[in-house]
DNA sequence: CAAACGTGGCT
DNA sequence: TAGCCAAGTTT
């Protein structure tokens, strides 16, 4: 059986004299449309085999989304299966502590995507009776629902005619159109943002989704940012950069900000019991919530009671998006001769939140407390490395 | 509008 | 090695 589209693009392929006369909004058989069929049919077949492709529930698809903002599809599907796994819908997730949920990101990076996950969540219980808005309005202003998550989710899960202009759209069409204007450009959005739209405006409904995901699909395996597959696109024909050898100028990129270097001090003191102490970051900004080492600005004068050597420290470099740590990370063990183990605990502890980069909680951690905590990649690392995970 | 916000893979 | 980059949103 004939799926609609694929009439259309026989009506298409067949049709060799009537196109020429269509100048109007009819939307059979007009050859500037032909790309479009191209690329549909270039996406039934070589579309990968994901995991949140096999689904349409709404829920699924928009924590997909979330996870791959500035991710890697690799990267992300041993998470989303864990995610999904642990939080099968919206009402599991609205209903859990962030602790595991933060968790359940650790390592994917930008965990205020996932608070906002959950917050929105929350709001979906309360304001949509749990159930997912199809109207782009409604679901764009739920926490962490920008305009490219509102139409990937609303067009793949719902064929709402939304468009979905990420990198990768963003990319192909630069390409495709010759647009010079800057990427992450206002008006590079608009113009992509627009030529998604006047696709969606005349593709039959159960092709929205292909439409959205085969635009991306095609930014990620072929028209990618470096060494374009051109011999492999089905528009290359129509291509503007191809055609001019532009390929690989276009899309226009700004020059990046040199990141900076922050230096900071940290201690991974444990007890007779092989416990480590941590401390929680504060609830907004850079890794909010999660657990790291006490970590100081003006060196560790002032604990007394601990027993370390400084030469002994151990330098660790951690890149972020837009800084850079250096981290003198000091091994050190509770002093149990110069102190009160049962005073000298909670000394330490105040000590520590005193002097530390936060005034958050702050934990002895036994195995149990840190399977349970998140923390961030460079923390994992340093732990494993002294053994204590 | 620019800056904040993580991480790992690839060249 | 060092820099670039990947299915963005918030402030």
């Amino acid at each position: 059986m004939l799926t609609i589209s694929s009439r259309i693009h026989d009506n298409i392929l067949n049709s060799t004299s009537n196109s020429k006369q269509h100048h109007d909004d009819e939307v059979y058989a007009v050859p500037e449309k032909d790309w479009v069929l191209k690329l549909l049919s270039w996406y039934d077949v070589n579309k990968r085999d994901l995991p949140w492709r096999r689904t349409k529930n709404p829920y699924a698809i928009w924590v997909s989304e979330v996870m791959l903002q500035q991710t890697r599809v690799e990267t992300v599907i041993p998470y989303y299966e864990r995610f999904m796994n642990q939080f099968p819908d919206l009402k599991t997730l609205a209903g859990a502590p962030e602790e595991p949920v933060l968790k359940a990101w650790e390592g994917l990076g930008y965990y205020s995507r996932v608070r906002n996950l959950q917050e929105a969540a929350r709001q979906v219980m309360e304001r949509f009776a749990g159930q997912v808005p199809p109207e782009p309005k409604a679901f764009r202003s739920l926490k962490g629902v920008g305009a490219y998550i509102c139409g990937a989710v609303l067009s793949i899960a719902f064929q709402i005619r939304e468009p979905a202009v990420d990198g990768n759209v963003c990319r192909v069409f630069a390409r495709f159109f010759g647009w010079d204007d800057p990427i992450g450009s206002t008006v590079l959005l608009k113009k992509a943002w627009q030529a998604s739209l006047d696709q969606l405006a005349w593709l039959p409904d159960e092709r929205v989704p292909d439409w959205t995901q085969g635009l991306m699909e095609l930014g990620a395996l072929v028209c990618i940012p470096r060494s374009a597959r051109c011999g492999e696109c089905p528009l290359a024909d129509g291509c503007t950069a191809r055609a001019q050898g532009k390929v690989e100028m276009l899309p226009v990129r700004k020059p990046r900000k040199e990141n900076q270097e922050v230096y900071r001090k940290a201690l991974l003191l444990t007890d007779e019991n092989g416990r480590v102490l941590l401390t929680q970051r504060p609830d907004k900004g850079l890794l909010a919530n999660m657990w790291e080492l006490p970590t100081f600005e003006q060196g560790f004068h002032s604990l007394e009671q601990v027993k370390y050597e400084p030469e002994r420290s151990e330098q660790f470099r951690h890149v972020f998006s837009h800084l850079t740590w250096i981290v003198d990370v000091t091994p050190a063990r509770i002093d149990l001769e110069k102190t009160n183990p049962l005073e000298s605990r909670g000394r330490v502890a105040e000590e520590s939140s005193q002097y530390g980069s936060d005034s958050g909680q702050r934990s002895w951690c036994d195995r149990e407390a840190l399977s349970r905590l998140p923390m961030n990649n460079l923390t994992l690392k340093i732990l494993k490395k002294y053994g204590v995970l």
